[in-house]
Order: structure tokens, then C-alpha cells, then sequence
DNA sequence: GGGTAACCGAGACGGTACGTCTAGTCTTTAA
DNA sequence: TTAAAGACTAGACGTACCGTCTCGGTTACCC
């Protein structure tokens, strides 16, 4: 039920299906829970950070996080989604390649500073937890992948990419040197390997 | 102290060293501590370890665990390494290009199968924990960063590499689409994987 | 409100009262919220029952059992006094010696049984709580209490018994021995106990 | 393992026991423990009272009650019987009658005032639960009884009472018009009671 | 027959306490 | 001195209920 519930938490809830039985759920506690989260989370970790400190931050029933979200990655994963600024549009790439450096720029953006820790935190708790590790790949790393995959796939039929390149290794080679400066350099994610790295990784799958 | 016992721990004890006052240390204890907790590991995540567990399952006193080691990922890291075939040494390779093949290729033998999850949970802690991220980089990230580097440093004297080749960005090409694959669709981390990904990833970055 | 709610609720409730604006009340919910407690009573103690849990069982709001009772202890009074056989009219006796006997006849009778546990707990509850003490005290002690002072003052005036007698010294002598059986040794309050120490207890305060 | 630590717990403890391995158990939280009880239970009830008020009071770990006692009912039990004054000696009677009369009477000097609510509470969570049944049983109900149903078969043997007197109905005779008066009229269990109930009592068993 | 009032079910709300678990420390005896 | 055993304080875990509230709906009455 968490999860059905947890994906109309996400979702556009239509007017129709909020005319449900019961008290309807109350945006403002769910607003305190994410904002609590952030909050909390500038000053510890994803694993620090415990269910029972966002409920008294937020001032808020434990049970009342219990029942919308199913565990910690789960509220925290919301809470970064619901921070301004981070599900910014991309403009109309004019092709697939500057499609992919325009993905890339995005990411490494979102992964700089205090996000990317959590975010690297979260890549954590992914490891160890498989609820985490499903909730963190269905809102995160998936829609990433595949929008990669997308442009790689496009940039083949468009004869911008060899036909013979191996589309999942490409999206490795495009994805893992940034999450594994993130999490072995963090420091080094910085302004400058923001502007030349995602061109230098799409000239070299290109070559 | 606990710093100094862990050196002492991993070097080998001269036998002046061990010429000591008091009740010297029980290598039985130590055995099994680092036999208990590959064998928890088999069953359980990094995370969900504990040094209880260890303990009940060593039959040894959490303070042994403590005296020794400053905390569960040092322990897990040594009973990683008291594995047997782990530290094989590599052959000597015949020029600087083979040798990142040849490391890269350990790198993904040591990742792939139980180990692989054990070492994607202790990158995850990691980033959550100071101490642990210390210890990690100490025993695993920084040798393998390092000898990479190194490689790619003479290759470049060698004419091997172009001299234009920023080897920080280097590294993180060759290595991060392992860890990236590692923690983010590890079933693709095979044998296949294995024998085509160094060949291909040191010709990008001669390209 | 719920006292005047708890009162109409008992008596016969007049038809003129019943004229009254707005819904009326359910008299389908109030029999299934007795029904499902005297159930749930057979299975647990009502320390244990939770007026949630009669909730659920009945199919009933907990709003609907709120507003009809103060606590829980209220809804199992009601519960206990809903059992069919259990408000059977005493018969006449022929003096005040023979009705004290009824009297305690029937109070053995009740307590016998699976509702005796249920009386002991509610007695018990009433020791921690002053709202349940005085439920309890309201609808089965002091009417118990009360007719037995009546039947000894009326055996005082009809020299049944001496004048001297202290009367509420005597009230305690007939019914505490019952009750602390009852609590102490339930097993012990049985059909004997019923046959013999009425008569027994009534011969002793008239020595 | 809790019940063996417990009977430790009351009993002296032989030196030889106490040579035991490990970490001995520490006589400060356990006097703290009891001292926080008795305090709460000055303003609460024991069902209003709760193992982490204690444990916050007492400022030791909730762990370390749980380790010892096995409920709530035990440590209420253990902190009454700690209290000064209570497990005073009665002075060797002349005959039987005088020794129910001064088992009576030290009955009801224990339960006048604070600890005799406590006492009633108990009594009732033991109708509830079966553990602090069995506790209350054992530690309280049981001593009592047997003590009376002791002096009134000696009394039998020498001739004090009729050797047709049951002894189990005299039990009940003698106590329980005492906890009836506790558990339904408190306030009149006062010291005239405690001047007049025993002698009465006794009195009547014996015509 | 529309308005109003009290009811109904469902279930979310802020809370409290539960009993369990683990962390990391401390205190003993034995080797 | 170290080992083992195990007790210590501290505090998070996820669950169960509490008593209150807020919905959409449902009867009854009253005008």
C-alpha cells in the first residue's frame, strides 16, 4: 500500500482520485517532513540522519512518515526531488550528442556541493538495501540511464555515433568517471571538469 | 593507539616486536574474528554487520574487536583481504599500456562475485562515514589510484600516452565505468565484461 | 455531553428525548460495538482489548464509539450488561436474612465463569483509573454495595440481626471473602463455594 | 535466565556467586532504579507509570531494567518490598488467634496510605496479565496466605478453633473483607479499621 | 422539498510507550 | 597486559493505540 501510495505521492494526484474515504492527507505535514529532511541533512549524513529527528524537526507523528514513505531513502530521495531548482527542463538539444553533454552538465551540477553527497550517500544505502536500492534506481539512476541510453541509441540511427558502439558500455564510460570522482575526489567535481568533461567523454565514444 | 595497532596489524610483527609485556595477542581470536565476519558477510550487507554479530559469532568480547580495529570497515577490510587469491601479484608487464590492462583486469576479477558486493558496501560507507572513508581509501582506493596513475605518468614519458593526457581525468575514465557497473547493474560486471572492457577503455584514452 | 449520552443510553429513553434534530443514533453500530466487545472479551484481557480493535471487528468508526462512551471501561460494562441472563431478576424472599443470600448467591453466580475475569479486570482498572473507578462503582458495586446495606439495615429492624452490628463492617464480611477468591484463586470460586458460603457468611454476621 | 537472575536478586547473594566472570552487576542502577519507582509512584499510577520514565529518572538504560526484571509488575514489586519499614518482623505471639491478629493487622498498616494504592493496582494488573500474576502471586498473595492458612491449622491442632472450621473459607473470610474495603472504599481503611477488623475477624472464625 | 443538524464510516493526525537492537565503554576474573 | 565475558548508558528502530480531527455521505427533523 506504501507504494501505491508512494507513487501517487509522486504523481500529479488527479482531482478525482483525491475523493477518496477518510481525512485526506495533510500537505502541510508532508511539506515539514521534506523540508525537515534538507534541513537535517546539512548538517549529517543519510545514515545519521534518523527517522525519529525528521518527525521532531517537522513536528509530526513518526507513524505519519511511516505510512508515506516505506524507509529513510525513500523521504530522502523526496526530499532532494522537492528542493527548487533540481528538476529544471533541459533547452531543445539540436542534436543527440549535445543531448548528451547537456545530460551530463545537468548531473554533474546537481552531484556538485551538498546534494552530491547525499546523492553519493544514498548510492550508499542502495548497496546494502534492496528497498533502498529500488527506490533510488526507480527515481534516480534509471531515468538517467535511459535517457543516455535514448541519445546514444538516436545518435546511432543518426550516424553521430558508430553503429558498432556498445551502448550500455558507452553509458558507463559516460556516467561512471563522474560518479566515481564524486565518490572517491569529491572535491575535484568542480566548476572546471563540469565544463570540460562531458565534451571530452562524448569526442572519445565518438571516436 | 588504535591507528598504531592496526599498522602493527597489517605489517608483519617482527619477533622483537612481539617481545612484550603482558598476555600477548591470541592470533586464534584474531582468526576468528576475520573468519566470522566473511562468513556473516556471505549472508548479510556491510551495513547490516555488526560488530555484535561478529563477537557472538567469533565467540570473542567486543572489546577484543575494538582493541584492535577502529571500526567494522577496518575489519571487514582485513577479513577481505585474509581471503585466499586476493593479493596475487601481477606478472610483469611488458610496457605501461599492459599494465593498466593487467590492473584493471585484477580490479575486475576482485569485483565480480561476493566480494564485488562487499566492496560497493564498504565504498558505501564510505561516504557516510569519515573514519571509514579514511581506512577505505587507505587499503584500497588510494594503491589502486595510485598505481594507475603511475602508469599512465610513465606512459606518457614512454610516449605511450599523448603528454596532453590529464591523468586525473585518465584515471576516473578507466576506473569509474567498473565502479559504475559495480554498483549500478552488477549481474553486468561478467567474464565478458572482463576481457573486453581494459583493451577498450586504454585504446579511448591512447586515441 | 457523553455523561447525559451515557445516561440516556442506559434508561429507557423516552420518546419525547428521542424528537430531536439530526440523524439518530445507529442502533445497528451500538449492538455490533457490544457484540464485537463481548467477543473479543472471550480471546483477551481488557487490558488488552483496544477500543481500535473493537472498532475494526464491529465495522464502526472509532469516532461512533467516542461518542457514545467515555472510555473503554464504559463499553464493557455495557457489553457485560448486554449478555442475555445476566440482569435476571431476583424472586422475593421471604426475609431479609434469605435475600442477602440471593444476593450473593447471584454475585457468585456472575462472577463464575468467563465474565468473573472480565469483572475482576474492570475492578482492576478502576484502581489505576478514577473515570473507569467511577463507571464501575456506578453501575455494579454500589448497586451491589448498596442493596446488601439495605437488606442488613431491614434485618436490624426486623431483629434478624443485632442492632449493634456494624453495617458496613458487615458488607465487606459478606462480599470480600467473594472477591478476593475471585481474584486470588478463581479456580475456588465454583459451584460449592455458590451452595455453601452464603448460608455460611449469613450465619456468621448473625452470631 | 531473568527468573534465576531475580531469586539472585532477592536473595542474599553468597560471595561464591558473585565470583562470577564478567562485568558484575552494578548496585547503583538497581538502587537507582527502585528509589525512581517509588518516587513516580508517589504522583502516578502503576499502570500510568512506564519503563522509560523510570529508566529516564533512574538515568540508566532502559536495557538494564529489561535485563532484570521481567515487566513493569516485578520492579513495582521489588521497589515496595525496598522500602523502609516494610518487611518489619511481627514480635512472637503468645497463640495462634494473636498471630492472624497481628498478620491482619500488619496487612492493613501496609496497605493504608500511598503503598496500599500501589498494592491495589497490582492486584489488578495481575488479573490481567498472567507473568504479573504470577509475580504478585509469588511474592505477595502467596506469603500472606500461606502464613494465615499456617496459624489457623495450628489453632486447629491446639484447639483454638473448631477442627470442622475450613481453612481455605477462613482464609478468605479473614482477608478479604480487607481488600474488598482497599479496592472499593479506600478511605475507610483507616486506623479504626486496623483497631477493630482483626479482632472481630478472628472472633467470628472461632464461634 | 430544501435546509439544517447530528449522525455515520473511514482513516490521517500528533503523540507516547513498547520491547529489541546496536554502539561504544567499563569492570570484573583468568591466563 | 590482554582476553573473555558481560553489564553499563544511550538512543533509534518499527509497531500499536491513544484520543482528536476532517473528510464525503446519510438520515431524520423542520420550515
Amino acid at each position: 500500500m506504501s507504494q501505491a501510495a508512494l507513487q501517487q505521492n509522486n504523481a500529479q494526484t488527479t482531482p478525482t482520485m483525491q475523493a477518496r474515504k477518510g481525512r485526506p492527507r495533510s500537505q502541510k505535514s508532508k511539506t515539514a517532513i521534506l523540508k525537515a529532511t534538507n534541513s537535517l541533512l546539512l548538517h549529517m549524513s543519510v545514515q545519521e540522519l534518523s527517522i525519529e529527528a525528521i518527525a521532531k524537526k517537522a513536528k509530526v507523528g513518526k507513524t505519519t512518515i511511516y505510512r508515506w514513505w516505506p524507509n529513510k531513502t525513500a523521504v530522502v530521495m523526496d526530499a532532494l526531488r522537492a528542493q527548487p531548482g533540481i528538476q529544471s527542463p533541459l533547452p531543445t538539444p539540436k542534436n543527440n550528442t549535445e543531448a548528451i553533454i547537456m545530460q551530463l552538465d545537468k548531473l554533474i551540477r546537481m552531484l556538485d556541493g551538498n546534494n552530491g553527497d547525499t546523492i553519493a550517500q544514498l548510492f550508499s544505502e542502495a548497496q546494502a538495501d534492496d528497498k533502498a536500492q529500488k527506490i533510488f534506481a526507480r527515481t534516480f539512476l534509471t531515468p538517467l540511464i535511459d535517457a543516455v541510453e535514448f541519445s546514444i541509441e538516436q545518435g546511432k540511427e543518426h550516424k553521430e555515433f558508430r553503429s558498432s558502439l556498445n551502448t550500455k558500455l558507452a553509458v558507463d564510460l559516460l556516467c561512471g568517471p563522474i560518479f566515481f570522482r564524486l565518490m572517491s575526489r569529491p572535491a575535484d567535481l568542480n566548476e572546471e571538469f563540469r565544463e570540460t568533461y562531458p565534451k571530452e567523454a562524448v569526442r572519445l565514444i565518438s571516436a
